[in-house]
DNA sequence: TTTGATATGATTGTCCTGCAATCGACAATG
DNA sequence: CATTGTCGATTGCAGGACAATCATATCAAA
């Protein structure tokens, strides 16, 4: 029918509710970019195209909707989220913020199995930035932030900052508006060597800038 | 029968849905300490409790979910959720964080009418600690802390504090561990001038130091 | 005693049907 | 033209039904 085929023969027992997995699906289509902002959400229809009850697309839209991705107007119905530049400046500045944390929780208690992780996904980047691919730039480019983020040890921290990037991802794959183009890699030189030694004000604010650096809004 | 009975005379329409009301009831219930960390909810009960249909109580769990207040284990059900050293850490560090950043955010777009509302924010809570009552200083004190995120004009800011907020407050009730019992008035006395006098490095740093200082943890 | 298998009850997961409430748009009316 | 009423679409909410799963007790076997 919908969704519950894959077994998952990978031992990894999927125990994932239909409701969260309906929330998983959307959610990807939205950050991809295939549910564009604005694009209206009809619960029935929903329902029949994932082939769940609507009580089930119900609790999803929910979920969806707590995580900022989809709006609701009483009676009227379910969209996408649709940003403007207050919401973007906000995203902006929450994701600074919130990564100037995680690059000083991470310095603070780097470790050498860490430092070493960071060091490669940063080599990594570094690598891919000469060859240009600018999809595999950006997707490595995330991999070092999250990284950053699970090394500070802080699953607040990090399902806040997953919140944030996802609303960005959206708006970014619906306004085709490419990441940061050029000297991305180089940026981040600085950041990755404050956290592999422990100098946590360095890390924070070179985190910050970052960030920031590339696009002044309002 | 459970809910819907206030007309609210008082020219505003009820329009809030009744599973959002819903998730007000319980999550007032659960801030206020009514319902103490660890107790097992029961959505047949809960519905007949408040007189609704397990689907709207259903919604309303799952909102609650998602902003930490409880916690669902698949098929077995739902409870309060409780909080270990390292969830009362992870609460402090971000509730700084952001906290400094509202700060930050208040003293670079203050204006004359926000400094006056700050200031007579403040007296009232230099008053109220004077008379020693300690329930109305920790309400004054929160008020003061909602006055700066609300001077910061970041409704994603102000949203994710307040969960923030809410899950300690839930903790501090169950936990009868009052809040800070003494000189919180004048701890808070630079953080006020230094937005008010829009210098935001130390409206940050004072931000910080208010909320770090008075509990180390971890 | 310990372990393992089995039965059982409680609770959630999911589906269904049905109807009321509300919104948006459009026609009718003055 | 402005107002009002109607109508279709959609959500809000109720209630019932059954399967899936968990937790626990119980009993049998080693």
């Amino acid at each position: 029918m919908g969704i519950q085929e894959e077994m998952n023969k990978s031992a990894k027992i999927s125990k994932r509710s239909l409701e969260s997995q309906a929330a998983d699906l959307m959610r990807e289509d939205i950050i991809n970019g295939n549910l564009t902002p604005g694009t209206r959400l009809v619960e029935t229809t929903l329902a029949k195209e994932y082939g769940l009850s609507r009580g089930t697309i119900r609790i999803a839209l929910h979920q969806l909707g707590s995580e900022g991705l989809v709006t609701q107007v009483p009676y009227a119905g379910w969209s996408v989220t649709e940003l403007n530049d207050q919401d973007l400046w906000e995203l902006y500045t929450l994701r600074a913020t919130l990564e100037g944390m995680a690059a000083r929780l991470a310095a603070e208690r780097i470790c050498e199995e860490g430092a070493e992780r960071l060091r490669e996904a940063y080599q990594q980047l570094l690598a891919l930035c000469k060859l240009g691919d600018l999809k595999a730039i950006t997707r490595a480019d995330l991999d070092l932030h999250k990284l950053i983020i699970e090394l500070s040890s802080h699953s607040r921290l990090a399902s806040q900052y997953q919140l944030v990037e996802n609303q960005f991802l959206a708006y970014i794959a619906a306004a085709n508006r490419d990441f940061e183009p050029e000297s991305v890699g180089l940026s981040h030189a600085a950041l990755v060597e404050a956290i592999c030694e422990g100098e946590s004000d360095r890390a924070e604010a070179e985190a910050i800038r970052n960030i920031t650096g590339f696009e002044e809004l309002r």
